[in-house]
DNA sequence: TTGAAAGCGCTAACAT
DNA sequence: ATGTTAGCGCTTTCAA
């Protein structure tokens, strides 16, 4: 590899002068300069660089489980905004895992101009190794209770969980079963909430045992979706809180061979690569989950070039209820009510593939 | 950040002795050192080292589309694997296209340790880049024509495609449809040849226009499916070459209202999420996704901890026909034949959630 | 076993 | 506008 003083020495100028025209300054042999650089394939060494800055222009995006669709989405609409700005991306799965997440930080805080976190669980407070390095860091998708301090790109989770159970309602269902994320997590507090405070709105607030705390993940939804089925009253409709407990939530309803919507009615949170293919298509509370992405690198970058810029941002996206067939109302209204009409908020037309 | 010389300092050593500790050697004044860099919670500059060292402790991944599930699940086995060995992974997407693909190279060439690539396509010969700067590749799930040069980690396209292919004539059908990937790339071909090759052995070969060409992309096996279906005597089954196509093709059999497997048989290649509770059940050709990627980081390992050891090595992975509810005779057998018994070589018990 | 010191490749004063 | 040079933090020869 070719450094930077073989090319001033083939430009017949100093090394100064080779950093200058790299930095776009205005230098006299310029035309000598671009000629070394090319002759030798001359690339400046990024460790080198580094040392010398303290900068590495690359960012530590940590997920937990990046085989999940809405991680893998995030991670390529993020990815797409980083590259665009020359900055790199250091990939970290912590499969959902304190640990793992702790360790990694540790491992990155010194190693990235910026990190952003979507953490595997919400502890009280900040990682102690972010408190120290203190690096840019922008959440993503869930935020610490006591952080006001970091940058942070949410959805509106208890506003999606709101719009299923009044979808859900206006259907006329009132045996409405949740399967909930943990609570611990900002999704999954925040959609437990909204999902009752709406129906505790409506006059239909569950009992304890339609409400079941899965864990975000297929087996877990798989479990809730049984303990739901295995009611004396089993619910006519039932919300499942993420898209991978939707998923396992499906598989037990097709497993007991339960029709959809005919005998229940399902609302997902997130939509799936094939929720319209599906039978029946998915209702689901959709979200912009490349832009999600995209925003916190955005925001980061950002904060990486004005540290003391702006205060700390929180931004909240918006989600929509994306009604397909997999709801319908009860098959036995309950006597209580009669049946209230159908009336979407949201509806968006379906394109093609 | 503390530095080597703090840590010197309050050891009461040189920095020679606390890069030596750091190492591993035994040196006198242990526990001072080890106190020190505990109180000063000092960290090695990456920058540094790997200024001094020429090496960096970190690889490159490059893939057409993380957001693709089938990659999304190669990233992850190969970050578990790089973790566990204390490299960090550079994710770079290149959206499927060659010339993103040769810019990512040539920034990651003098940059990491090793890459791992899956090239967006399949240029006659490796990139000038890799060619020059020599960092160790592994190539994964496909292969240059002219690189027995390389490592590389495929799955065995045709072998999963003659699986396919013989399901499908076992159970009757001989009007095989083929939404076929691009033929300049490995997989594409793999898959095509083997395809074809089975039907021509047992005597169905296809006319040409039951076999379309698509772009393993959603969209286009969208297309493809269409053209399956507009001709004027449409397939009793189709067979698409990967999974994005899947999708796409059963979003048009969905939009058609074509039953499956009543109206047409169907098999894809690689498993989704939900392959299991579709309706119906997607019969599919499965291969280790998480494990190809695994392998591919192990051999790249290797290969960086010993650059001439072995001679290159060609890891051709099994597939496995996974024999679900997609598939069946076809409604009116052709007369040319009578149904053939369908005789399962694979199975797979499928596990709950 | 240990320390002194050179040097990895670059940038940015500072001097000219 | 350009050159000289110190120094970023580490590893490793070489000498002791």
């Amino acid at each position: 590899m070719a450094t930077i003083y073989d090319v001033a020495r083939l430009a017949g100028v100093s090394t100064a002068t080779i950093s200058r025209y790299l930095k776009g300054e205005r230098v006299r042999a310029e035309h000598a300069v671009a000629d070394a650089i090319e002759e030798l394939r001359f690339r400046p060494s990024p460790a080198a660089r580094s040392l010398k800055l303290g900068t590495t222009h690359s960012i530590g995006v940590v997920v937990p489980d990046i085989a999940n669709p809405f991680f893998a989405a995030v991670v390529k609409g993020a990815e797409s905004i980083a590259r665009s700005r020359g900055y790199s991306v250091f990939l970290f799965n912590t499969e959902e895992s304190a640990e793992r997440e702790e360790e990694v930080l540790a491992a990155l805080a010194d190693r990235v101009d910026g990190i952003i976190l979507a953490p595997a669980t919400e502890p009280a407070d900040v990682s102690p190794v972010l408190r120290r390095a203190k690096p840019p860091v922008v959440f993503l998708d869930r935020e610490l209770a006591k952080t006001d301090a970091f940058d942070s790109v949410l959805v509106d989770n208890a506003d999606g969980a709101r719009q299923a159970a009044r979808h859900l309602f206006e259907l006329g269902h009132e045996r409405i079963g949740l399967i909930s994320g943990p609570l611990d997590t900002t999704p999954g507090l925040g959609r437990h909430e909204g999902f009752l405070d709406e129906l505790t709105r409506v006059g239909v607030e569950p009992s304890p045992d339609l409400i079941q705390i899965g864990d975000f993940r297929r087996e877990g939804g798989y479990q809730c979706a049984l303990r739901l089925l295995a009611l004396k009253k089993p619910p006519t409709a039932i919300f499942a809180a993420n898209n991978l407990m939707s998923i396992g939530a499906l598989r037990a309803l097709h497993a007991m061979s339960i029709r959809v919507p005919d005998e229940i009615s399902f609302v997902g949170f997130d939509d799936l690569d094939l929720g319209e293919i599906l039978d029946p298509p998915l209702t689901v509370i959709d979200r912009p989950m490349e832009e999600q992405g995209a925003l916190a690198m955005r925001l980061l970058l950002t904060r990486i070039d004005a540290p003391n810029g702006a205060p700390p941002q929180r931004i909240v996206l918006e989600t929509r209820l994306l009604i397909r067939s997999s709801t319908a109302p009860p098959a036995a209204p309950p006597q209580s009510a009669a049946p209230r009409r159908q009336k979407p908020r949201n509806q968006r037309k379906e394109t093609s593939a």
